[in-house]
DNA sequence: GTCTATAATGGGATAGAC
DNA sequence: GTCTATCCCATTATAGAC
């Protein structure tokens, strides 16, 4: 009797992936490393993903889904596009605290690959440019000037960054101050 | 007779490595590439840095030197804690906006080893200690409260971060725009 | 002696075969 | 799942050119 197909064998995958992949970086991990923390043996990884690349595709399509997820629950829990700003920022700020937070996964992947234009890259540039605009949209709606929304991604970016350096708290309470005091009201 | 060993090899080594670890990442870049880039021979290199991790810290340590060095100028060209503040974000943000600036060195090369504890890393986190302790200095100097040098701190790493992506020059305005209005005199 | 050029070694990676 | 082909990389050893 031929076995049937277990489900959900792709997500397992991804699942084992991730962490590695976001912890050691894309480059420092190997397949084996996956297939190792999977549980599965070679050709099962290879039958759902022919390349490493497309793991790591499948990895940062996750992550964006998860991403969007959050924002978008933050989102949905304010009223107002002001309140929403600021909740974007204190959503990451939060995000960012946390112990095992590294940074944010689509900037990782750019800075570990900078000159490829692969299909991750695709996506983590994809990413970026969809959050930026939805940072855009949200000023754009309480009639704020362009250098508001430019001002609110530097804080953003500057948010990421400063994950796992000695003073992240900090810089965490910063930026929530900071994007408070730039949409207080006038 | 005996040729005298040449003078300036091990410069002339970095200088060749330097843009290339900059460029395409440390990791990226092969000793071969950079032994062809500085048209020497492999034993000659190998003679002035032991491992590939040796001269990764001779880049840094450079790249470390060239920092002072113009933030060193910056600040001698203003007066007072206020505007030396203003100054080195300024000073940062027309480093970003030159097309090969690809952010800096240092959080590049923490951002592609994570997990190493090596020369190379130790050189780049008392780097980032060193030059946030200065931010700190500059604030303290001027009486500001720490929060102040964390937002400052914030807008810098988010300068960097900002670099080579799609709307790097309004980021940096929004930056130096961003930094004087926190530092404007009260 | 100082250097280049080139092979050789050993480790680890992706990926395919069975 | 194991085994293997193939490749890339850091590093070392060797041989020869100036």
């Amino acid at each position: 009797m031929a076995r049937t197909a277990a489900p959900g064998t792709r997500e397992r995958i991804i699942t084992a992936a991730a962490p590695l992949f976001y912890r050691y970086g894309v480059r420092a991990v190997g397949m084996a490393q996956v297939i190792e923390a999977a549980g599965c043996g070679k050709n099962l990884l290879y039958g759902h993903f022919p390349g490493k690349s497309d793991l790591v595709a499948a990895y940062l399509t996750v992550v964006r889904a998860e991403r969007d997820r959050s924002i978008g629950a933050a989102l949905a829990a304010t009223d107002g596009p002001r309140a929403a700003l600021v909740a974007v920022v204190a959503e990451i700020a939060e995000r960012v605290r946390e112990p095992a937070f590294r940074g944010c996964a689509m900037r990782i992947y750019l800075t570990e690959f900078p000159a490829i234009d692969d299909e991750p890259g695709r996506i983590a540039r994809d990413y970026l440019t969809s959050t930026r605009g939805q940072i855009g949209d949200l000023v754009r709606a309480l009639d704020g000037d362009t250098v508001l929304a430019d001002q609110i991604w530097l804080i953003i970016e500057g948010l990421y960054a400063s994950a796992n350096r000695p003073d992240t708290d900090q810089s965490a309470m910063a930026a929530v101050t900071l994007a408070r005091s730039l949409l207080a009201a006038p």
